[in-house]
DNA sequence: TCAATAGTGTCTCTCAGACAATATGAG
DNA sequence: CTCATATTGTCTGAGAGACACTATTGA
């Protein structure tokens, strides 16, 4: 069953207006290219994660092999593909760039960024993502990969990442931007201080963060985690008041010594593990 | 100049990893379609506003006239082009399809959406919009337009959509979704609930939805527009307290009289203001 | 026994919320 | 003057933060 139509634009006002549904969505896909040109959409993750031994906050980078930006440091990520949504693509293209695999309750929407040629190629919308992951799942085969473990350091609104072998990228969190002479990819340093901002801003209202500590942890680990946000020692943080603050937040699991000094009560994060 | 490869994978890897960034560029350009195919690109704005005389908060929704979802309501929006962000895209498509026009001020990123198949069309990625317009600008132009303002109630957790020539639409803010049988185009239900439990909770912190009393107003108004999003009588929040939460937030600018009663301070919201 | 670590308790100051009193203008 | 509305002031209980004390373990 075929019709005619004097004009293109006769028949897709005849398929839009008129038809039924059914006939419409049957004619639209066997129409060529749509009407207007689209953008690649590609996502970024922002992977923060905690080292007991070491007391370091890490966050996760990849050396870029190819153009544009080729040997600079950037956030893991990539484009999505058709029949995922950016969320699938978040797990999918972590678990592939940097061998680390991650859940959905572990990742978190941030913005949307799609400002005119922030990538050289071209037309691209990104949308960002932020993870709490437990451990640092790369260990011997750091120099393998292209996907490194950078420390990351609050000193006052200034953010040092650092790496013994990679040099160091300084991030202003009121400039909102690249401070040093090595920076990352594309807008890369927005992103993550878009992320850190992000993370002070809820982190007593909903400690998400807790996660890079795994499963359990204990009230003392927690206070670690945050003065590292917070960019200052653990020990200005009153640990009486900050059990109280976080208390409603978490469930007691267990209570084990962890060396020296008497053993503490091991707690896990409430909510998200509720939802499972 | 023209370089030979033995094949297209060669060129690539040539241009991509050992060429100059330039040249990578300028071979990128030239080059036919992307490796990966692309979605559509659409942004999706959820526009309050509030009528003093009827003390009614309002929502703009548009009549979509075309398939899919004809003659269902929607959230205004449409297609991102080339060379615009996402934020330009909101203003100029509420501008084009209801002929309101709102500034960068007072409109604020919310979520993107990306389920597979939320569009019958097609690939269809959403950024979506919150925005709070001081004026109900569309008055006279009411039937004449496609764009209307629908009344938005909450009674508990069920938000009313109605308008009295276009029936009601029923949202429920804990199942996330519409539960009358008329219903939104699209994953538009998700989206108005999303952008309202946004506002309920930053309303406090972050009193953004002031804007919909425009330039400035009183405490008592205030009251109000902040009780209709509660969901209850603006009587049943203290004046002495209220005022006391949110002084913060504004600055006085003027005291007139409005009416019978005591006159009134008026104020504006400190913080956007400055920004200007 | 001491040092290190963690849990528990107490005190105070501040602030949110309930309530009361005062100020101003319309009718 | 009276009523309606808005501003200003007071009181109280709950919670945050500073600090002190007790408990448990390893050296």
């Amino acid at each position: 069953m075929t019709r005619r139509f004097k004009s293109k634009e006769d028949e897709r006002l005849y398929y839009e207006n008129i038809a039924s549904e059914t006939e419409f969505l049957a004619w639209y896909e066997q129409q060529e290219q749509p009407t207007y040109d689209m953008p690649s959409v590609t996502i970024d993750n922002v992977i923060f994660c905690y080292n007991r031994e070491e007391d370091q906050l890490k966050l996760l980078l990849i050396k870029r092999h190819s153009h544009p930006f080729q040997h600079s440091w950037a956030l893991p990520g990539g484009f999505v593909q058709r029949g995922e949504s950016t969320a699938d693509t978040c797990l999918r293209e972590t678990a592939e760039e940097t061998g680390v695999s991650i859940s959905l309750d572990s990742i978190e929407q941030l913005h949307t960024f799609s400002t005119p040629n922030r990538d050289p190629r071209g037309w691209v919308v990104t949308v960002s993502y932020l993870a709490f992951i437990g451990e640092d799942p790369l260990l011997a085969a750091d120099d393998a990969k292209v996907a490194t473990w950078f420390n990351l350091h609050r000193e006052g609104n200034i953010l040092v990442l650092d790496h013994p072998d990679h040099g160091e990228i300084i991030l202003d969190l009121e400039k909102n931007q690249s401070t040093s002479q090595q920076s990352l990819a594309f807008d890369h340093d927005e992103i993550i201080l878009t992320a850190f901002n992000h993370v002070l801003h809820n982190m007593y209202h909903e400690p998400k963060l807790l996660q890079v500590l795994g499963a359990d942890f204990s009230v003392a680990e927690a206070r670690k985690v945050f003065a590292k946000f917070l960019g200052i020692s653990f020990r200005d943080l009153d640990h009486s008041n900050f059990k109280k603050a976080l208390l409603p937040h978490l469930t007691e699991v267990d209570e084990r010594s962890s060396g020296i000094g008497r053993p503490a009560k091991f707690y896990e994060l409430t909510h998200y593990n509720q939802k499972k």
